[in-house]
DNA sequence: GTCTATACACGGATAGAC
DNA sequence: GTCTATCCGTGTATAGAC
C-alpha cells in the first residue's frame, strides 16, 4: 500500500505539496487571504488541517510560498530580443502578455487581492513596481526602434492598457473579446 | 447634556451613522470584506459593537451600503456634451477621471477589493461593466466627432489606459505621475 | 440610543496517537 | 506522513440594563 522507499516518500511528500499549492492559489486568490482558511485549502487538497502545519508553519508562509509562485510565471512577458524587428517584438510581447490574462487569471487575481491588501505584503508591491519599469523601459526601446515619437510615453499608454485589460477581465462580467483587443492593437501599432 | 428634541436626536442618529459609514469605508478598503471586522469598524467610529447592529443588521448589509454610496460618487465623470467641441469634451473627462483617482483612492481600492471577491458581490462587477460600456460610448462619440480613425477601438485603448493607470496606483509603490499622464494625454489627443 | 455581557461558530495552531 | 482531538483567540450577532 504505502510507498517503501525512500525515493518514493519524497515523490509523494513532493505530489502532496504541490496540491497544497494548488489549493491555496485557488483559494486565496478567490477569497483572498483573510476569507482563504486553511481548513478549507486543507479540505480542497484532501488532507487534514494538521498536515498542513507539516508543509507550511503558517498560513501566512503558505501565501508567500503561493505568491512567489504566482510571480515567477509572469517572468519574460515583455521582451526586447536585438536579434529581431521590433514589430516581431512588439508583436510576441502584446501576444504573451494577452496569453498570460487567460491563461494565468487565478494567479494573477491572486497578485491583485494580496496587493490590495494595506501593510501586508508589501514586498509584491515593490516586486509590481520594479515589473511595470521594465516593461515600461523594454517597450520604449521597441518604439524608439520603430521611429514612434515620444516613445516613453508611448510606451507608458500601452502598458497602462495591458494593464487596463487585466483589472477588467477581473472585475467585469463580460468584458471585451481580448482577441480583438489583440488583433487591434497589432494593427494600430504594426503598419 | 443629551439632545431633547425630536430633531436633534435625527441629526445625532445621522451623524453616528455617517461616522460608521466613513470607518467602514476605510477598514474595507484597507483590509477586505473577510479581514474587516466590526470590532475595528466599531472601534474606529468610536462605538460599541452592539450598537452597530441598531444600525446595520449585519456586517454584509453595511458593506453593502458602504459599497452603494461609493459607487455613487464615481458618477458623471466621462462626458460626452454636445454644445462643447469634442476637444473640450475630452479634456473635462480626462481631467475628472484623473482628479477622482487622486480624491478617491480610498473608494476606488474599495470597489476593487470587494469586486475581486468571487461569487460575493457580483452585482458590482455588473455595474462595473455596464460603467466600462457607458465610458467607451462616450469617448468613442468625442473620437468620432474629432474625426479620429476607428473610434470605438480607440476609446478602447483609452478606457483601458485609464483603468490602467487607476490599477497602478493601487498596486505599485510610486506609480507615475498622474500629471505627466494628464498632460500627455492631452497633447496626444488635443494638437 | 448606547453600553456591557454573553452565546456561539469559526479559524489558526499544537499535541499526541498511529 | 497522516489523522483526530483540542486549545484558545477572534468575530458575528443578540439580550438586556440604563
Amino acid at each position: 500500500m504505502s510507498p517503501r522507499t525512500k525515493i518514493q516518500l519524497e515523490e509523494n511528500r513532493l505530489a502532496t505539496e504541490t496540491r497544497i499549492l494548488k489549493s491555496a492559489l485557488t483559494i486565496f486568490s478567490s477569497q483572498g487571504f483573510a476569507g482563504a482558511s486553511i481548513r478549507k485549502i486543507a479540505r480542497d487538497a484532501g488532507i487534514s488541517d494538521g498536515l498542513m502545519y507539516n508543509y507550511f508553519k503558517s498560513k501566512e508562509v503558505l501565501a508567500l510560498a503561493v505568491l512567489k509562485s504566482s510571480f515567477q510565471t509572469l517572468d519574460e512577458t515583455i521582451i526586447y530580443d536585438e536579434t529581431k524587428s521590433p514589430e516581431e517584438n512588439f508583436k510576441q510581447s502584446v501576444n504573451n502578455f494577452i496569453d498570460l490574462i487567460q491563461k494565468e487569471k487565478t494567479k494573477i487575481r491572486l497578485l491583485a487581492q494580496m496587493g490590495l491588501h494595506e501593510k501586508k505584503f508589501n514586498q509584491l508591491n515593490q516586486a509590481t513596481t520594479a515589473r511595470y519599469e521594465e516593461s515600461v523601459s523594454k517597450f520604449s526601446e521597441i518604439f524608439r526602434a520603430m521611429k514612434i515619437e515620444n516613445p516613453v510615453f508611448e510606451a507608458r499608454i500601452l502598458v497602462a492598457s495591458l494593464d487596463g485589460i487585466v483589472f477588467e477581465s477581473l472585475l467585469m462580467d463580460q468584458p471585451f473579446s481580448l482577441e480583438k483587443f489583440r488583433e487591434n492593437l497589432i494593427k494600430k501599432y504594426c503598419t
